[in-house]
DNA sequence: CCGTTGCTTCGAAGAACATGAAGATAGACC
DNA sequence: GGTCTATCTTCATGTTCTTCGAAGCAACGG
């Protein structure tokens, strides 16, 4: 087995902490967003982007705002695109990078599903 | 003294994917949060203690849920413990463990803000 | 056509994590 | 008090992640 994409958005299924106990399929692909997102470089890629204007940003505007080597935001991009987060587009000389919103939303959706729950049942 | 214990809900940070790009602290703290929670044994024990009657459910209506041992689990329930993002409490010879609504609130809103920001600007 | 710049992939070293086995602790029951 | 069950804590091991350097494409300018 090679490299299977794992993205957040791929069966548009409603997985969430609440309602029924949450099924080891859904918890994988859950979890598998998350773990994109379980990085304080990847956070700040995506808040640098978000923040840039138009909400979209260059690899080269990226790479000076960390201590990091060229590969290693590369990689880290990378995983940010194979996890559905974020998506380039090159134009010219230079790749843009934007945020996937739907993504983002899915996974928060997950998260404050189950805190809503949580406060009603308290 | 080691190891630092990370608590998403430790100064209340409003850290948000949104606004001001995001510092390293505030982006190791979130990381340290969404880390916890990017693991689909620990993103099901949240479901399933989210989800018992009560709010509440002790080790060994968890362990009966997975293909895991006695001490994995509890290696998961301490990480999430350490996290700030379930609180146990011992009655009689159980253990019983709740969610902690604030934490996972913080999480989600961190992503709700940038993806709400990010259709406002689409 | 050739060199430069921007970004990615490849390969590898080091750290961090998940898991399980064995031992230790806390409470319940006789 | 003694013993049993339930849970937590080390310790060891295999896997995964992060990071970097080197090399490989793609686009622009001479």
């Amino acid at each position: 087995m090679s490299k299977q994409e794992l993205s957040i958005v791929d069966g548009c299924a409603p997985a969430a902490l609440t309602g029924p106990p949450l099924g080891p399929e859904d918890a994988a692909g859950l979890a598998a967003g998350f773990k994109a997102v379980a990085d304080p470089t990847r956070l700040r890629l995506l808040s640098l982007i978000g923040a840039h204007a138009g909400g979209e940003a260059c690899v080269c505007d990226l790479t000076a705002g960390f201590d990091l080597s060229g590969p290693t935001i590369s990689h880290h991009l990378k995983v940010l695109r194979e996890a559905g987060l974020i998506s380039g587009e090159r134009r010219g000389t230079w790749i843009y990078y934007r945020v996937v919103p739907g993504a983002l939303a899915t996974l928060a959706a997950a998260l404050t599903s189950a805190a809503h729950e949580l406060e009603v049942t308290a």
